[in-house]
DNA sequence: CTACAAGTTCAAGTAAACTTGAAATCAAGG
DNA sequence: CCTTGATTTCAAGTTTACTTGAACTTGTAG
């Protein structure tokens, strides 16, 4: 019995297209090894280094940004249990950062927009303190111009 | 007193880009009047439609989602309070989905991937219900594959 | 009137995250 | 051995949301 996985049973597993596995691994997110005619294999552990890929994907993160996450797993063992949890631990902030936003914006759109009552200017509704943003190559925050009050 | 904005007007006082702004009227988000010039004006009910916009992006929606949204608004007045709040009432069972998601996530991340006691295949902790998820061109979604159980 | 800032169009470029297609090789069943 | 389906690589295409640059016209302050 073969503990292995060829690209597609791995595909079939995770609901990650097999063309997204190959980018995947041209970008170092995972690893396989290669038999002697080219074939890739992946161990099972690709499974739940997937799921966490996806996952950080729905977070709004990067390829990028999920590959240097991934780097902080050690390489010397199959990563378990606290391995993970050392990187999903300070994910808990970051989720809750941005369930608060998703809360502002809430409120934003029942009072902000909908009323009128308030001058776009100063609002701060949109990701206020963070700069970095998540959600790829969208248009710059509305981060209001202190020097124009003549609305 | 001109009650209009120019473009670079609107672009200071929303913090989108004026390229953009050109970008969303080809696009139909925005509409504008031309001088004789050819120059825009916009008029300051456009600056609620952009937080709107924004706001929106924000939620994850693609550009022509939120045009299909805005077109909802009546156009034989400036929308008020109302009207927008017609658009927005929708939108904080939307919102509160996200929300329901990411601390599915959050759980999922303590559980689901670090314990490992979980098989990701059948892991629903990420968009189990709403197909159209909105974080752009991500890769698909962890349905998990019910037939197949030896794992 | 003359600068120079601000505006215009249009084509092309960018970045991320993949997908698709072509051409070739590999593996497995009969 | 033959055929069929799975895989491989590599280059090129796709989509979204813009940005940038070139070439040119307008508007405005002095």
């Amino acid at each position: 019995m073969e503990t292995t996985l060829t690209i597609n049973q791995l595909s079939r597993r995770s609901g990650v297209a097999a063309s997204a596995l190959r980018y995947y691994e041209e970008r170092g997110l995972i690893q396989s090894e290669r038999r002697g005619s080219g074939h890739r294999r992946f161990t099972r552990a690709t499974l739940r280094r997937l799921a966490f890929i996806v996952f950080a994907q729905r977070l709004g993160m990067s390829l990028a940004e999920i590959r240097s996450e991934l780097e902080k797993l050690p390489t010397d063992h199959v990563p378990k249990g606290a391995d993970w949890s050392l990187l999903s631990g300070p994910w808990s902030a970051r989720i809750d950062e941005r369930i608060a936003e998703l809360e502002r914006l809430k409120t934003g759109l029942a009072q902000c927009i909908s009323c009128g009552c308030l001058s776009l200017e100063y609002c701060r509704l949109v990701n206020p303190h963070d700069k970095a943003g998540a959600l790829g190559p969208g248009p710059h925050y509305w981060l209001g111009d202190q020097s124009s009050t003549d609305d």
